[in-house]
DNA sequence: TTATAATTCTCAAAAAATGAGAACTTAATA
DNA sequence: TATTAAGTTCTCATTTTTTGAGAATTATAA
């Protein structure tokens, strides 16, 4: 392997389920030799992208922290949702966590978190954790509003081409315009979620809602619902306040964007 | 240049001033061929280290909120400190901000910021963000405590070596245990640090606070000053707990450490 | 100390990156 | 629709880097 995969499939290594490694069991993980493996992550030491731990460990390093801080100024999405998630899990009312998400590679990925002061419970979707693609609410708005060739392809990949059930769910998730699941992610939890889409910038994102699903009687859920319809809805416009105007928010784009209606 | 300098200098252009670029702009900066830049923007998006934002632009990819994510989960000081930085916010009992902060390279940055409920302000020090050395109590806490070696080395590259009245002051600040600071990044701010050591981690942070300086009476000082030292003396415990048991606990590892006096 | 593990170094062979420009795509325009 | 122009990928001979195996060196622990 060359060049940059060499370097992200040793980076790939580190996960939750093992977040520090040995230059030998990244050898062996690798199928490099060691040699290969101590030039790879002396040039990610050098680059901040791991450090060392103890017991000559390695673990993931603090340039992603820094790289995070720069995508969170920089992605369009979170520039023009974080707020309104913030006012989405206020004005909820009840104990809940909201989320921001969109597709990375074949997964979706929650970009943006925000629980409410009284959560009791924290739900598998969380800032920078992959989901799968076709199950939960968060992700199936996303599916639903794909376009049909980037849908076809990412169902095949996923192996779930030929699941007419799933198809017919998003044609009428793209109907009804959002979707309530219960317990498709986590047992006694709920997700609310309505579709972002902003064909200008090539998006498709959600914004969600996970309750406790006991909590959620048949009034609330319309309430939450409407709510978070109403919210997407504005996300979409400020994505497209952002398109009209360069990324580089220059003192008059901020002003421009605050006087919208 | 080569390898992973390659990738990580084009990926450092991506800053705060300047958050999109073209890849004419890019081969100018990196002084490359636009058919170089092509290659190792094309390899960057593969990965998610980039993506295409409007215009011929590009923006740093999502893959950061990734790794963030597994470098929360990982950092040691993270998993030592943030607790207590919620608990300090919370006990501080006036508006501020807490800050989880580290050596990065040449410079401190905070690692986790967490703010009370009613601040007013944004102190310059903020996640992710690398700041100076030698300004600020956040950094300068940091500093004092550095192994002789490690300082000496430090300064000369930031051009201090010299500087006799930094020396002094960080002598005065690892005899005293603590810094306040006024005014020295953010104008009508203060900044109240401690330092964190942990030897067997090799590990040199600091906990501090941000409020406003007007605020801040001797009384007040006073008692944050002694609540900040002991908060940091739980983190300090802490990441000695942690040692003790390595994040990956295999049976032998946890053996041979658990040995340890 | 000695032993053991961790890390860096060496070298020729193999593989990959380079740069200039041609070729191809895409989006906007006349 | 034809025509640009801009963006992106491709081609190929040359230069540069990476590779792997093991030796050499440097920490670390008993």
């Amino acid at each position: 392997m060359a060049g940059l995969q060499r370097y992200m499939a040793a980076l790939r290594l580190f996960n939750e389920a093992q977040p520090t490694w040995t230059v030998h069991e990244m050898a062996e993980a690798l199928g490099a030799p060691q040699s290969t493996v101590y030039r790879t992550i002396r040039d990610l030491l050098a680059e901040g992208l791991v450090e060392a731990s103890t017991d000559a460990r390695y673990r993931l390093g603090p340039a992603f922290i820094e790289f995070d801080r720069l995508t969170r100024l920089t992605d369009p999405l979170l520039r023009a949702g974080a707020h309104v998630l913030e006012q989405t899990v206020v004005q909820a009312g009840a104990p809940c966590v909201g989320l921001l998400s969109r597709l990375y590679a074949d997964e979706v990925m929650c970009i943006a978190d925000r629980a409410s002061g009284d959560v009791g419970f924290s739900p598998s979707y969380e800032r920078g954790r992959p989901m799968p693609l076709t199950q939960g609410a968060t992700s199936k708005v996303i599916l639903a509003r794909l376009p049909a060739r980037r849908l076809s392809k990412l169902l095949t990949h996923a192996g779930k081409g030929e699941d007419a059930a799933l198809r017919a769910e998003l044609a009428m998730i793209r109907r009804q315009g959002f979707l309530v699941s219960r317990g498709e992610i986590d047992a006694g939890l709920a997700g609310l979620a309505a579709p972002i889409v902003c064909e200008e910038a090539g998006l498709v994102a959600s914004l969600s809602l996970v309750v406790e699903a006991e909590r959620l009687d048949g009034f609330t859920e319309s309430r939450l619902v409407l709510m978070l319809v109403s919210a997407a809805a504005m996300v979409e416009r400020a994505l497209r306040a952002q398109n009209n105007m360069p990324v580089i928010a220059t003192s008059e784009a901020t002003k421009q964007s605050r006087s919208l209606p």
